[in-house]
DNA sequence: TTTACATATAGCTTTCTAACTATGTAAATA
DNA sequence: TATTTACATAGTTAGAAAGCTATATGTAAA
């Protein structure tokens, strides 16, 4: 069972939450990659970076906390990990807040 | 302007979303109070801290929380504070989590 | 007018969180 | 096979958060 408690930790910060934002467009906020589109495979790793103009390792623990949360899955693809957003989890948690808040 | 950080982050506590919780249905939730029914006047600090099973200053600090996002509001009567839920500003953080989330 | 009660505030300690730099790992490229 | 690239992990540090005890404040009761 999904850890409520978690999750609204993951939505406690003000860079999880744009990450969250910025994904649900993400054609819209972020750049073309060559694997291809973002709205298709996911956004990777560096591009979230230099939107979030933080250091790559601090941003990775963002994602990894958003993908426990399960928000957010990721898709390998050689060396790059493309993170997209988990709709179903979402509406999930949404559908608990206006139970539980 | 209500922060939407700050209303996520008083979200981010198990003894805070509890007291949520228990506050939609304060009569269930507490028992009686000389001064008036918990769900008519809310619910005093002292009960609160009871159900919680914490030190009372703490339990006055996630109160502070949670007035301070907007979520909860306080009626001073006598040497108590009773403490309710305003729906209105928690439809309006629901409505926001369901836009951007 | 002292005492008791309900809550808030102050101060302290411990734990969690978030940022960074440095480094490891795995895949692609020269 | 050596280098570069993309990301993750480790380790450190600073600040925030959460708990506590002690105490202040403000009201009611004795």
């Amino acid at each position: 069972m999904t850890d409520r408690l978690d999750q609204s930790k993951a939505l406690a910060s003000d860079a999880r939450l744009s990450i969250m934002e910025w994904l649900s467009q993400p054609d819209v906020h972020f750049s073309t990659q060559v694997t291809g589109k973002p709205s298709e495979i996911g956004v990777c790793v560096t591009l979230i970076t230099e939107r979030l103009n933080m250091a790559q390792p601090t941003v990775s623990r963002h994602l990894e906390l958003l993908r426990r949360a399960g928000f957010l899955s990721v898709h390998k693809i050689g060396r790059w990990s493309f993170f997209k957003r988990d709709e179903a989890a979402i509406s999930d948690y949404k559908a608990w807040i206006n139970d539980h808040l």
